[in-house]
DNA sequence: AAGGTGATTTCAGCTTGTGCAATCACCCTA
DNA sequence: TAGGGTGATTGCACAAGCTGAAATCACCTT
């Protein structure tokens, strides 16, 4: 019989998604967390280091995934579309076969304002990172600011249609539309 | 003789503007902040909800006064250049002539992660009320988002370089090419 | 069998943020 | 000029987030 119970990263954050769904972020106690995953709250700070990062564990592991997607894209795509593609192999590996949880989460993300600063940061890091990749494929910074800037609006667009109720389109055919979209709106002067 | 010193919320601000300039946002209280403005810890949260927030009431009257421009601007204008143009205004009229502070409170919150993240917070109510102004104008909400979005992004930029030392362009003269590097970068395909 | 490892726990303490009641100079009105 | 209302400020008590230090103890190595 081991000393602890196994996962327990795993059970805080399933007790913290359920909670938060449940009674809402600021209705819910790290003690209480903590307590549905039989823990202690020192223990879950010990593996959080604050209350909103236990639901954004996987951005980590997203960024690195696009990072590496980027880097390995061929070498003569315009910066967009270097980044649009990487996002649509990510969409296809990472996203769409937890489709559920994921607009779970999304949501009770959206209900919050702390949770939605946090995944704004996420994502600016992410933004920054995108940029960096792309960099080192040879692009100013400056353009590979703009470039990484317009794939992650692109990306966001896509992401809304497919988190909409009755969607049945995958996230990865709706990223070529939404760069439609944008090219259109952005025009050519 | 007055009861109280008047301009509390004043005292504030640049209390706290100069107490995370000195020592960093993470290593000033509260309390501290106050006693320096000859007041306390109670009367702080009575003027702000947060600790943040002390840094940020500039945002919101930025905000009405974008919104406004976009309302006011030429009906014939894209949705693009119906931003662009009320970003410009407001440049002139509101950051050119603070430039100093602006770039001084800038770089206490570019230095620590809840203010990165709160601000990121208001860019985000920012593009949300430029895209309803534009979607009161007769745009699609989809179209209003990523004009919105672009618009944001290009502003960044331009931002940005303003920013830097030694740069001697306005912010104004800055959003024109901005946006041209946005429309090359997204190009045509 | 002895000893080190490391996840977990306990505890004490600081900081942020809030509700509530009290203060008291100023202003308005009678 | 007296009296009462206003409203910014304050003190107090307390919940909740977060941290450093030290203790525990099943498991693993040797």
């Amino acid at each position: 019989m081991p000393r602890w119970k196994p996962d327990a990263v795993e059970r805080l954050q399933a007790a913290a998604l359920d909670l938060f769904d449940e009674q809402g972020f600021e209705r819910t106690t790290v003690a209480e967390i903590a307590q549905r995953a039989e823990l202690t709250q020192r223990t879950f700070f010990n593996h959080f280091p604050d209350k909103r990062e236990v639901l954004f564990e996987m951005s980590s592991k997203l960024r690195q995934e696009i990072v590496g997607e980027i880097e390995a894209a061929d070498h003569d795509l315009e910066p967009l579309d270097a980044v649009m593609h990487a996002f649509e192999v990510v969409a296809d590996k990472l996203l769409e076969s937890r489709r559920a949880v994921v607009v779970r989460r999304y949501a009770v993300i959206a209900a919050n304002r702390e949770l939605q600063e946090r995944e704004l940061g996420k994502n600016a890091v992410l933004t920054e990172s995108v940029a960096a990749a792309l960099t080192a494929r040879g692009c100013d910074p400056a353009t590979a600011f703009l470039a990484a800037g317009a794939a992650m609006l692109a990306q966001q667009a896509a992401f809304q249609q497919w988190t909409r109720p009755g969607e049945t389109r995958t996230l990865r055919d709706l990223l070529p539309d939404a760069v439609r979209a944008l090219r259109t709106t952005v025009g050519v002067s």
